[in-house]
DNA sequence: CTTGACTCTATACCTAGGTACTGGGTTTAG
DNA sequence: CTAAACCCAGTACCTAGGTATAGAGTCAAG
């Protein structure tokens, strides 16, 4: 029960560094130490870690995180505002959602329209997709 | 037809050096100028801005951006070639997609278990909500 | 035919998000 | 009881993705 910050970062897959800058940077709290010092975390802190990795992967920034995180944590908070941040978040996430869709299925066009085809300089489907097809 | 740097900018919703830093990193081709050195571009242009933008929203890099732009762009590569990489891309999106739905799913259990709560402190379910619900 | 808004290149600077290095102390396996 | 492996704080450094500034030329409305 406890693991060593070298540790947590293994298992996040991320730098040991990574984990002091988050913890500097408010994403994890402050662990508790051993009277040496050495920081010691509980088990959930790997899947904040990759929660954290993983939410920048989809375009959030650290600051958009935190606010993500303080949703579930700030006990202080009257649940009407957190219910708006909340939506709000989920607003974002639905655009984003959208987005991936269009861009999604303009890439199946193009695999669709293609297979079958030698050469993409003979593959006259190909040459007339409207160059801003996958735009949009 | 043919717009100065500065509009496709502010059509475009980007800063005028963004433009140039684009044409550089090879974002943007290298569009014709006026005897002068003025870039002259086509209308296009600005919704390829656009695409950029929101590509990067949803976590996509330059370097990765550059690549989807690629995907249409080039006619000499083979048509197997262009659709391995449009089905590489459609795994990454669809995968991006899973998180979001994932996230967002979580976030509409709290705004639900919630709603007609008083404040958050006050408000067992929302207490009671793993702290881990949200990641995952 | 001038004046204010726009453009050019080149270079410097900035923020976000890390990553590495230094000079120590600690833990643990043998 | 020692050597390898780990941790500490502090500081320096790095990359991606821009943004600003300087000094000079161009365009267009009055």
């Amino acid at each position: 029960m406890g693991m060593k910050i070298g540790e947590v970062a293994e298992r996040g897959g991320v730098n040991l560094q990574t984990i002091r800058y988050y913890e500097r940077e408010k994403l994890l709290p402050e662990p508790p130490r051993l009277p040496s010092g050495y920081r010691i975390y509980p088990d959930q802190t790997v899947r904040r870690v990759r929660f954290i990795k993983r939410a920048q992967e989809i375009g959030f920034t650290l600051a958009e995180i935190r606010e993500l995180l303080a949703i579930r944590i700030d006990a202080s908070r009257d649940s009407a505002e957190v219910r708006t941040l909340a939506k709000a978040k989920i607003t974002d996430i639905e655009e984003k959602i959208q987005t991936l869709h269009r861009m999604r299925d303009a890439l199946g066009r193009i695999t669709e329209r293609c297979s079958g085809c030698g050469p993409t300089s003979e593959c006259p489907i190909l040459e007339s997709i409207d160059s801003d097809e996958v735009l949009q």
